[in-house]
DNA sequence: GTCTATAACCTGATAGAC
DNA sequence: GTCTATCAGGTTATAGAC
């Protein structure tokens, strides 16, 4: 395998992760992505054989990478309350940089559910919670904080934090102004959402 | 006109209704409206002309059916903790008839960004905020609302509503576990989220 | 490895009989 | 109004020359 191989293998993967990205799989055309990638459809079909294939590939990497990132929770280094500072911040400063990559994700599990078994090796939440509990037994106890209000809070702090992208539009829709991401932890909202930070 | 027109008519309005739904634009094939509507392809065109003069009668029903539930908010007649309850309860009720509505809505915002000038007469967020902040003076003040961190709210308030719908399978694919949306406002909730409830 | 030409198939749209 | 048959255009995939 010569160098200019993988340099036209990878002007492809990147390629497909941007078209793919945009568009999702049904609105994107191999031929864009050819384009884009500087070559033709038959070469996407000789490294990649097929768009299923190519797809498969670029969901992939982007699923671990987005992932990837909820794997400090657990660190036990880390105080509940560095554990979401660190989150938002990193989470956030990593969603800025993947504006369309959470919905992205969504809509391909949307698609096709069928992934959704075999994409991560799931967590058992059970024990999710038990190391959680064990790690942070204080302000669990004083906020009495059970699995169903852990899954729960989790569920609203992704959400904050992923929905300003995903809803970017929406947002839009809704007011005549220039939206600007509001993903900007200030001091007012430290009052506001005194759990949360 | 007769009487079984209609009904044909609106049989194919509303299986388009669940197909794009379902599929969005791109995904969806005429055929499956059509089957899915007992008739053929032929009829969908004989009464919306286009795949596209189709879907924008969807669409436009959609859009307006979603942002009318976020009305209430301006009545004069509710407190501020009213409002936040009747919107939660209301919107949450709203959203586990319809799903998939939130995020059929946004990936149609995020394909044709056209869309967002035109879907509602925008509603300008200063007159918004003046309003608001003349209905609920005291508790604008005590919280120091700005038009800046309302937005933020408001933007927080919606993620927590919709997300879990639209993010459903993407817990699922994090968690080994059953997962009922948590949408239940619970007592814990609200002593974790005080401004909220 | 790379490219052009083309095959094989699918999809939205229409013609025309009933 | 409804249906079958078919067209026209586009899309994935491959064959074959270089």
């Amino acid at each position: 395998m010569k160098a200019s191989d993988i340099q036209t293998e990878d002007k492809i993967f990147e390629a497909a992760t941007e078209v793919f990205q945009e568009k999702g799989y049904d609105g994107t055309r191999m031929h864009d992505i050819a384009q884009k990638a500087g070559t033709n459809k038959a070469l996407l079909h000789y490294y990649f054989r097929s768009k299923d294939a190519l797809f498969e590939a670029v969901f992939q990497k982007l699923a671990s990478k987005l992932f990837s990132k909820f794997t400090p929770i657990l660190s036990p280094e880390l105080s509940l309350e560095e554990k979401l500072h660190f989150f938002f911040r990193e989470h956030i400063e990593f969603l800025k940089e993947n504006p369309r990559l959470p919905f992205f994700i969504i809509n391909e599990l949307n698609r096709k559910p069928e992934r959704i078994q075999r994409l991560i090796r799931n967590i058992d939440f059970k024990l999710f919670y038990k190391t959680l509990s064990e790690q942070h037994g204080k302000e669990f106890e004083k906020y009495d904080i059970t699995p169903d209000s852990l899954l729960q809070i989790m569920t609203s702090i992704a959400a904050i934090s992923i929905f300003p992208f995903i809803g970017k539009n929406f947002s839009k829709s809704l007011w005549r102004i220039s939206t600007k991401i509001s993903t900007n932890i200030s001091k007012k909202e430290k009052n506001l959402h005194p759990i949360l930070f």
